[in-house]
RNA sequence: CGGGGCGUAGCGCAGCCUGGUAGCGCAACUGGUUUGGGACCAGUAGGUCGCGAGUUCGAAUCCCGCCGCCCCGACCA
């Protein structure tokens, strides 16, 4: 591709709202643009990149066997009322001239169920995959970091459809085996992590997880270990609790309400604090959630002890019902109590249920009873089988469902048994966001020039700069040398535009293409091509001009990562 | 949905407080000189100051309403 022929939208500054990495250089790079909050069009290079994911994900998704298929983004309304989410926010609605009610596809589990219900008449029919990349349109309610989260998306969704839970079992290990494959071929830094399986969930979830700074998710990481802070769990540090007490006595803590205060003015350290979460369930329930005074409650945890939605109490149910706020504590209430197993026993400092008023000596089973319960979130210092744990933001870039019958059963997606008896298709989905492949990609590897594209990426294989204007015989070499490679069917950007070096090198080197040749008058006087190593930025041996150019060039390649 | 901020030329911004003919840098266009790390000289062109309604002799500037966009939080199969 010529440069003067090409349409990439480079730009010397910043969106000046642009915080994230990728969003930053996406844009300065011309890989993408903007069009509304959440809407972003891809730019010929951009478009390119996601292409070359696409494609990676394709080949790896025919491996196992899916089969390729496209379903529309615009769905009847009726179809999602059958399987119960059509009154989720997130879901764009919209009629058409006669008003009747469609809505935009945040996913596929309803169409490609729909269909397969119709289809699949027996066992032997099954299993299946079925995948597509189709444009989804969800309403978030907060777009953010360019193409990181947007409204509008291309998503390859897999879905399998299987007889029973252990072919469920097999055809979900043949993803996870595919997915390895992908974010390895893109040249990611990636974990596969035990993920929450969420309000609409089945069985079990894994989450595919890029680390970079701009990712939306905490990732608690140990050797052998990976999980969405979620879902972790791990060894809190022990505290050094003060001596036990015969019982509960009173200490005056006048307008002491944080963890802090009271720790600091009773001289304990925060540990030896029990903080107490009220809760009040949308099933009617309410519950005293008891976690170390330096830990903290984790909502995802909680939700998925109390097996139902819940809302912290308000300040006037909590003074009606325990205390006045900031001086709450277990002893003396009738309110179930859930303890975070991370308590061991002990003397606890805790809240008196009256005003300027704790307790300490409070001991969980003798001064009141609880049920014990892991609804902490995962603190640094923790430890997992004794290492330290990481704790790192991170992209999610794919995830796997075990759905079960979800789908198949409010939508009828049965077969016939080798018995002859009608069972529910079991059924699995299994998500990729390229764009966020690409995003991802940016974030790990750039550096304070721009974008270091993995090979695999990359929107060309090689970037080769013309240091001479038109009309001299370093253009003439370098014209040639364009000729040969592409010839060889190398994917080369040929910068022969007429401006200075400076500008061509740096919109280079912030384009990322992986390997970058440098042709000008001191080639010619040296015989070789200069080459540039774009990550690290390393100056590679040069290539010597001529036939055995060609193969020189393509050995490069081979070695780049 | 809460909190904060922004909207002036393609991009980045100043001007607004204290009302009086709309500016700067980069980019673009023309001519010339340059050509190995974002050159230089001379000239040119480009703006309903987000939209609407007010106050005023006069509004980018003050008041009211609306829209759009960003960040934080909530939220997020």
């Amino acid at each position: 591709m010529r440069m003067s022929e090409y349409l990439l939208p480079t730009e010397r500054e910043a969106p000046a709202d642009a915080e994230a990495i990728s969003h930053v250089l996406g844009v300065r790079a011309g890989l993408v643009r903007q069009l509304g909050t959440g809407l972003w069009s891809w730019m010929p290079a951009g478009w390119r990149v996601h292409q070359r994911a696409v494609q990676i994900i394709r080949d790896e998704m025919d491996a196992i066997g899916g089969l390729e298929l496209l379903m529309p983004v615009i769905h009847p309304r009726e179809l999602w009322k059958r399987t119960g989410r059509d009154e989720i926010d997130e879901l764009f609605k919209l009629q058409d001239r006669k008003g009747s009610e469609l809505v935009l596809a945040m996913t596929h589990e309803e169409a490609v169920t729909f269909h397969m219900s119709q289809i699949v008449r027996s066992y032997r029919d099954l299993p299946k995959i079925l995948y597509h990349f189709q444009t989804k349109g969800r309403d978030e309610p907060r777009p953010r970091a360019g193409v990181l989260r947007t409204r509008e998306f291309i998503m390859k969704d897999a879905y399998s459809f299987d007889r029973d839970a252990a072919g469920l079992d097999a055809s979900y290990e043949k993803h996870r085996g595919a997915y390895a494959k992908i974010f390895d071929r893109c040249g990611l830094e990636w974990f596969e992590c035990a993920s929450d399986v969420g309000m609409m969930g089945g069985t079990a979830a894994h989450e595919y997880m890029a680390p970079c700074p701009a990712g939306e998710n905490d990732v608690v990481l140990a050797p052998g270990y990976a999980a969405n802070i979620e879902v972790a769990g791990a060894d809190a540090q022990p505290v050094v609790l003060p001596a036990g007490l015969a019982a509960p006595v009173e200490a005056s803590t006048p307008g002491l309400m944080t963890v802090e205060q009271v720790a600091g003015s009773l001289g304990v350290p925060a540990g030896a604090l029990l903080k107490a979460y009220p809760v009040l369930t949308d099933g009617g329930r309410s519950v005293l959630v008891m976690v170390r005074g330096d830990h903290r409650v984790n909502e995802v945890k909680l939700q998925n002890v109390l097996g139902e939605p819940f809302r912290p109490a308000t300040e006037e149910w909590i003074s009606a019902h325990l205390g006045p706020a900031g001086f709450i504590g277990p002893v003396g209430t009738e309110i179930e109590i859930l303890l975070d197993g991370a308590v061991q026993a002990g003397g606890y400092v805790t809240g008196a249920n009256r005003a300027d008023m704790h307790l300490r000596g409070v001991e969980p089973g003798r001064d009141f009873a609880f049920k014990t319960v892991d609804v902490r979130s995962v603190e640094p210092g923790d430890t997992i089988g004794g290492s330290v744990v990481r704790i790192e933001p991170a992209i999610e870039i794919g995830n796997i469902f075990k759905l079960g019958t979800r789908y198949s059963e409010p939508l009828r997606a049965t077969f016939l048994d080798d018995g002859g008896n009608e069972q529910a298709i079991v059924m699995g989905s299994y998500g990729i966001g390229p764009a966020r492949i690409a995003a991802a990609a940016i974030e790990q590897t750039a550096d304070e020039k721009g974008i270091a594209w993995p090979r695999a990426l990359s929107p060309f294989e090689v970037h080769l700069v013309s240091a001479g204007k038109a009309g001299s015989d370093e253009r003439a070499a370098s014209d040639s040398l364009y000729a040969q490679l592409t010839a060889a069917g190398i994917d080369v950007l040929y910068d022969e535009r007429d401006m200075g070096p400076g500008q061509k090198f740096a919109d280079a080197e912030l384009l990322g293409v992986p390997l970058r040749l440098t042709l000008g008058r001191r080639s010619l006087e040296s015989g070789e091509i200069e080459v540039q190593g774009r990550r690290g930025r390393v100056e590679l041996p040069g290539v010597a001009l001529g036939d055995g150019a060609v193969a020189a060039v393509q050995g490069l390649l081979a070695d780049l990562p």
